[in-house]
DNA sequence: TCATATTAGTAAATCGATACACTTAAAACT
DNA sequence: AGTTTTAAGTGTATCGATTTACTAATATGA
């Protein structure tokens, strides 16, 4: 099992290192054709291939950017970082993925341990409010672009992001059933821990009060879990539903934070015997694929999740390209209404 | 943006920097606590990380193992991904995930930028019937673990393999369709060019045949497609309920590859007009989590997922522990049929 | 007491690729 | 012819951590 060098090739090859790494590196300009040939088939006898950690050490750069998301089990995150890996090749990058359950812990290890192979650029999924766990790390060099997290009162530090706003999309959705002649609309979510889940409450809320509705806090349900995989979203939602749809003063409406649970409330409210959209119009947030073909079709809101995707990608190796660079803020793109027939009006008492 | 090294932390510690190197590798023996203390203050102090791309070209070493993956915009696969990561990091590994949409130049490309990073093991998802490509790495020495590839006739080199009796799998669908009294079954899936796919198909087949059912082959459905994402599974799935529901001859049942292209089937079976499972039978494969969700729920057959992700880890673990032992072959697990609402009973003309 | 073990710690070679500063030979000018 | 350019290629220090073989000092044992 003896690796074989770049010395091994210049050997076979008649040449020097050097020349040998002048190839690799596609310096052609140093050297005659009839050189390079001979170095390329000695590549090719030897079945030489570069060990990067070698090459990295003496660089110093890395050919990868991080990505960390809080499960790929959820597929809403499984896309994103689907798209994540195929802008990133297109740039000329290789994705590293960690899942982190939303733990700062968990992240901050990864971010670390990434650092520590060179890597010099990582893209967060998760929204945190706080962002301490990574400023240490920031101060060592290491670029961040995050999905959903604009700049914070009370970060030392400013870093990039990208995302829909999330005041916005709720409030579309808010409306949305508001004209439906919704009046008791729940609003059920995960721990809200993240700035995006903050801001989708807020949309709710805001919304409510500016059409003189009183928000009742019975309505808004925020489950508990330290969880965040693919069967916990579902489980949370269906959870909430029980929860809400029992209540003598039940709600119309439901609006959720993302599609995961809002299948989850297809569930709980078949549960109880309840039709969708008879008895509750449920929006949801994302618009993953199964969003249409679930039954009814899911009206959610639509995040445009290959531009997102895409633009945190160009924008961390934008930033790796002009080392140091100083973050441009957070970038906000439109969120979508997708009307389809989880939401009907309300003509009941 | 100067890089904090053993040197430094030596210097401060007033120590040689292989005493550091001993701290950091728990060679405790080899020095007093005072020493071990004031080293461990300097690092503190100086927040040092160790640059592991030096560590591993000294070593060889590397905590990482591989995993390549069709796509994790699947949620099966996201789910695997997910389970892999937690079986490695449990058994004090890392992950680096790929997606290869099946492709084998991908598969290669990212197997060898592996193993140039030191990686010595790694997990494909693919199945593909082919491994060829992979022959010239294990070669090199990289370790191979398989999802639901058993060794093939025409192999040169035979790999550890870890999945469940995928005949089985279609025999369970098959016989309880055939129980419930459906003689036309169709079989829909995308490119047949894997392992488990054939195998899939064989059971469907050999099963039917044991019935004294002619096997139709206008009722097997196979897709055309590159692109091995999410939304293609259901946009296929979809596709082929509409080309094999508007025969005049049309199944009263189908099964299908996974649950994925079930949901397909699912929307394709409304597009037409037609209920599940009034009008059509439906089997799925893989029991993801939304499987129960739908509506009406998914019948499928279940992949011990968390089994095979945990095997598979444990044996590529083992194999890179006692370097280069001889793979074990394949470790077939049982699929269990979960029967729910979107199958019935046949009882037409 | 003298030989032997043990403890605490270090110097220096090494992993494999890169890149800077250099050389040499031939070509191009004046 | 004599000088300067250019082309083609090489020697060697270096990146940061590890590790083997070594030293010096102290402790142990007969």
């Amino acid at each position: 099992m003896k690796e074989i060098t770049i010395s091994d090739v210049a050997r076979m090859a008649n040449v020097s290192p050097s020349s040998v790494s002048n190839v690799l590196n596609g310096r052609s300009k140093r050297m005659s054709s009839s050189t390079r040939e001979r170095v390329l088939n000695a590549i090719e006898q030897l079945g030489y291939t570069p060990n990067f950690a070698a090459r990295q050490l003496k660089t110093g750069r890395s050919p990868y950017i991080g990505l960390i998301v809080p499960s790929v089990a959820n597929p809403f995150y499984g896309m994103f970082a689907r798209l994540v890996e195929d802008a990133a090749l297109a740039g000329g990058y290789q994705v590293l993925l960690g899942n982190s359950d939303r733990d700062p812990e968990r992240e901050r290890h990864y971010a670390e341990e990434l650092l520590g192979y060179g890597v010099r650029g990582i893209i967060f999924g998760s929204s945190l409010t706080q962002f301490t766990h990574l400023e240490s790390l920031i101060d060592k060099g290491l670029h961040v672009v995050a999905f959903d997290r604009p700049t914070q009162q009370g970060d030392r530090i400013m870093i990039d992001s990208i995302g829909v706003d999330n005041v916005q999309a709720t409030r579309l959705a808010t409306r949305h059933l508001l004209a439906l002649g919704h009046r008791r609309i729940g609003f059920i979510s995960g721990p809200i821990r993240t700035v995006n889940r903050l801001d989708r409450l807020e949309g709710y809320r805001m919304t409510l009060e500016e059409a003189g509705i009183e928000v009742d806090p019975q309505l808004i349900w925020e489950g508990v879990t330290n969880d965040f995989g693919d069967g916990t979203a579902v489980k949370l939602g269906r959870h909430g539903a029980h929860d809400l749809l029992t209540r003598s003063d039940r709600p119309t409406a439901i609006i959720t934070i993302n599609d995961m649970y809002a299948f989850g409330i297809y569930a709980g409210t078949r549960d109880l015997g309840l039709n969708i959209p008879e008895d509750l119009s449920v929006v949801g947030m994302d618009d993953i694929a199964l969003a249409e073909i679930v039954q009814p079709p899911l009206t959610t809101v639509r995040q445009p999740i290959s531009d997102i995707a895409r633009l945190a990608v160009e924008r961390l190796i934008g930033r790796l390209q002009v080392n140091c660079k100083e973050p441009l803020g957070h970038q906000v793109l439109s969120p979508t209404l997708i009307v389809r027939g989880s939401t009907t009006n309300y003509s009941g008492s």
